[in-house]
DNA sequence: CGTTTCTCCGTAAGCGTTTACGGAACTATA
DNA sequence: TATAGTTCCGTAAACGCTTACGGAGAAACG
């Protein structure tokens, strides 16, 4: 006998007793619930989770699906790890635990997600990495499980997310960029369908007419997150008629392969190329001149994710009575030395 | 009604039948299968999590339980995402899932992977940040639960381990520097109990002894995990009577902070002061004079570790009848500029 | 003293699967 | 034709827990 039964049985009651006594719940006397109590941690007894979750439809637990590439893998460690301390910081205050769950670059991220969702393995899911027609958010809003994504998707719009506020750092980085007399500014943009290079490359666009300057594709480069790209990317910028003398990295460690090739092509960063790049890492924290780039607590975004999620939850729901959470977190530009003025 | 009784009634078949015909298992007619498939397809089944567990006994995931440490976050190394690949590619391959527990520094680790072992939410555990003596080991021994650590343990001895080859890198380092005439090499470990601190400082001491040189208590530093640490470093080892001519650093962001300071003291690093590093990290590879650095397979560490753990399942056990795996992981040399020979 | 109201507890039916067991129908063998 | 062996399927118990329900006894009330 196993379990409650063997709790049940060593007290002489019976196990519907025993598990009102465990988990605090009515109808048991205050000296049973205390022998209960005690024979449990006497016994070593833990509350099978299978069971419980079969029993009460419900597994306590949130999903975080992230994906790994093999190529890029090692740099998101740093933005993630801060992002789920935050999460987690308040999901345990609710009683709730966080399965990361990584998805292989080898699999199908639909598939992944629909096995863990459909199975009922977690209550919740935080999805990253959101695509820019992200079928996964259709599938989520079927199954109508509470959710929240890392990042916008034009799928749909009736429910939560939690973004950076990309526009707000485009905006800043080009009128900085334009009021140091910059009008050949380039941008990078990421590879793959992932929505926020869709919303960078508006916001770039944007920013170009309310300057009143022209957008020139050859400006515009796609590139992997890696510093090898930013090196092969110095090239490509010098090899133009006219090459830009700014550039905004939506990759920050690109400045690092960008620093590399200018200082063996005898320029410096933020005279001969004014470099700000999008976010913050300590990957680039140290290079000279020091990258001007925008900085965002990761583990404040972890904390409103997991608030966007309690709220759809009807026994944690706080201060959002609607249950769809939308928010834009704001990047502080943290200036540096690596852009400046422009030659003429 | 739900589930597999969907099926069944839809059928006009038994519960039984159906489970037999979507686990692949005998005792069903092929046309029966067929159908059953189908309509599963159909109707979009997809079974319990819970239930399966609670039937059979087993879940089907295996638990990586990692460490969120805030103080370090900010320069958390770009290291599991990485391995987290490598477990999954092998894990999938077997119908296994990869469940990441990430445990908040809040909580104590002892109880947080008590709470997911004892509750049976995994069948096996990966352990990281394995403490130089660590409870978590004994638990997991006296569970019986599969289990392997990232990192050895002096907890006992009869259980899989992967780790990396810290005397291999030490021993190179140490060679090294006494090949190029060093006889005054500093080093740097790990506060805390994690146990790898103290294997470093073993085979720093072995090393000694083999060359014949004295060890001195002066020229080992106790270093957290950040650049600033290697800045203080510099003036700490200066002040010395007689300085260290080489260095060999834990963690290799120190690096940083050696690099910076020597600079403000007009000293090069490689030439008035050897600077080994531990473990290539994109952190540090812009800095120039490059970095004579470690470098190692993430994704084959997660191999590894996936193999050790298969071995553990008599269902997928493979070339290791023993069951048991325990696995140093060759580090390469990168040769750098850092380093080189003694000013005399 | 009869009735109502609590408090505490046991009983048992679920939750959705898996799986041992037995039986019916059919085929092969003697 | 009788027997043994297959193939296929249904029945029902089990997994460990939760929880609606009802009942016994004590307390409170008229």
């Amino acid at each position: 006998m196993r379990g409650i039964a063997r709790l049940a049985k060593e007290l002489g009651i019976s196990t519907g007793t025993v598990s009102r006594a465990l988990n605090g719940k009515r109808d048991v006397s205050e000296e049973t619930r205390r022998k209960v109590l005690e024979a449990a941690a006497r016994l070593g007894y833990a509350p099978n989770q299978a069971a419980r979750a079969l029993a009460q439809g419900t597994t306590r637990s949130i999903g975080f699906m992230i994906e790994l590439d093999p190529e890029t893998a090692a740099s998101s460690d740093y933005f993630f790890m801060g992002v789920f301390d935050g999460v987690q910081s308040v999901l345990t205050r609710h009683g709730l635990d966080l399965l990361v769950l990584p998805c292989p670059t080898t699999q199908d991220r639909y598939q992944y997600l629909e096995r863990f969702v459909a199975r009922g393995v977690v209550d919740g899911i935080i999805l990253a990495s959101t695509q820019r027609v992200d079928p996964r958010v259709d599938l989520l809003q079927s199954v109508g499980i509470p959710f929240v994504t890392l990042g916008r998707s034009t799928s749909g719009d009736g429910y939560s997310w939690i973004d950076l506020d990309f526009e707000g750092v485009v905006n800043t980085a080009m009128d900085r960029f334009v009021s140091q007399g910059h009008s050949r500014i380039a941008v990078t943009l990421p590879y793959g369908g992932v929505n926020f290079g869709a919303v960078f490359e508006q916001a770039y666009r944007a920013a170009l007419r309310r300057h009143g300057l022209d957008f020139d594709p050859h400006l515009v480069f796609e590139t992997r997150r890696n510093e090898q790209a930013g090196y092969r990317l110095v090239d490509k910028m010098i090899a133009l008629d006219v090459p830009p003398t700014a550039i905004l990295l939506i990759y920050e460690v690109a400045a690092i392969g960008i620093y590399r090739r200018l200082a063996e092509l005898g320029l410096v960063p933020g005279q001969d190329l004014a470099v700000i790049a999008f976010r913050d890492e300590p990957t680039v924290r140290f290079l000279e001149p020091s990258v001007t780039c925008f900085s965002v607590s990761l583990r404040d975004i972890g904390v409103s994710i997991a608030e966007a999620i309690l709220a759809q939850f009807p026994a944690h729901a706080g201060a959002y009575p609607s249950g769809i959470v939308q928010k834009l977190c704001h990047l502080e530009l943290r200036a540096g030395k690596s852009d400046g003025p422009a030659r003429h």
